[in-house]
DNA sequence: CTCAGCATGTAAGCTGTTACATGATTCC
DNA sequence: GGAATCATGTAACAGCTTACATGCTGAG
């Protein structure tokens, strides 16, 4: 049962994008995949080298000859069968793990003023990734047609909704430990829609 | 820079509720801090053994005689100190890491019932949770005070929040994908390659 | 008797981060 | 000249999963 690294599929999936180094690869990993998506240097470059020796990926290498002879990546149609594969197959759940989740759990009654402290970071964190994402969302909107995929809006949308949602249970767990009235009313209604 | 792994904290927090062995850790970690939190037994044994050696945890065995030696462990004032300091730190985002993203940002405009099954998957993956996280809820309110933490009230709701809006999230980019509101005129251009 | 659950642990191996090493080019 | 950025890689280490090895007890 090979666990066969997810990183591989990232740098296939962005180089049918656009050919590109694995600097390049760094940079889309940094700009709108960050998101939701990583890579380290460590992971990209073992990996193009694998990839290359699989023949899932070629060298269109010889161009900027400014510059120290960058290497670009180009997927073949191995590569686009590999991903095409992995793309059909089913995601299983991955296990979240939120730590701030297990510092709130084993915290003491008594002392609220360090939950409350990771609840506000929640909050603003995730208001201030809405306001990256509202950018996002006015940039692909205001482009034509062809500019942006219904998936990358699509994604999008995720990271909103997965911060709205956040943002919104810190408001009300913050709202829960200040007021201290926890079991007459659990919640006022606040109908997420939909 | 030492990283400290999570999972020295999870298990002191755990003692903290009640002393146990390695077994029952692995069954907490199951059932109700699960949805949040997991470690395997490969992380547990070893880290159990680490924190015997420096004192933070100790044996505190030699009931349940009939079994095979049950090696019970209960956290140590060490432990509590040690516990307390990283609650209270503060909780840096973790990068989150969604797969399903990945699939759907790299899918085809083309071949669209592939993505719907992944949202389809996503759906019904969470409105199962919610299912489970409604009854523990009921579980939770219906005891009395002393019974639960607002604390673990809060967690939960954090499950349901995050559930509610990704399966919000799924029906959503159904039904653009399937009304294709935007994709009808999205779909041509389509330009890929270097 | 057999199977499920209780119970502890180890080893191999993959995943992933961080720090390091190196060097070119561009802009101030 | 110096800093920032472009650019490629490696090595060491930490995190984590999986498979394996072992053996008990109770229920059917």
């Amino acid at each position: 049962m090979k666990k066969e690294s997810t990183t591989r599929y990232a740098i296939l999936g962005l180089l049918t994008y656009r050919s590109g180094s694995g600097y390049d690869l760094k940079q889309a990993f940094h700009k709108p995949l960050g998101y939701f998506w990583d890579e380290s240097y460590g992971q990209i470059y073992p990996a193009l080298k694998q990839l290359l020796a699989e023949g899932s990926v070629k060298l269109v290498s010889g161009d900027s000859p400014g510059r120290r002879e960058k290497k670009v990546y180009a997927i073949t149609p191995k590569g686009e069968k590999e991903l095409s594969v992995w793309l059909a197959a089913p995601t299983q759940a991955d296990r979240p793990r939120l730590e701030v989740l297990l510092k709130l759990f084993f915290s003491q009654d008594g002392e609220v003023s360090i939950p409350l402290g990771h609840l506000r970071d929640v909050e603003t964190r995730h208001q201030k990734l809405l306001e990256e994402y509202a950018a996002i969302e006015r940039l692909l909107l205001g482009l034509p047609q062809q500019g942006h995929t219904p998936f990358q809006l699509i994604t999008l949308r995720c990271g909103i909704r997965q911060s709205e949602a956040m943002a919104a249970w810190a408001r009300e767990s913050m709202a829960l430990l200040e007021g201290g009235i926890l079991s007459e009313t659990a919640r006022p209604p606040e109908g997420r829609k939909n």
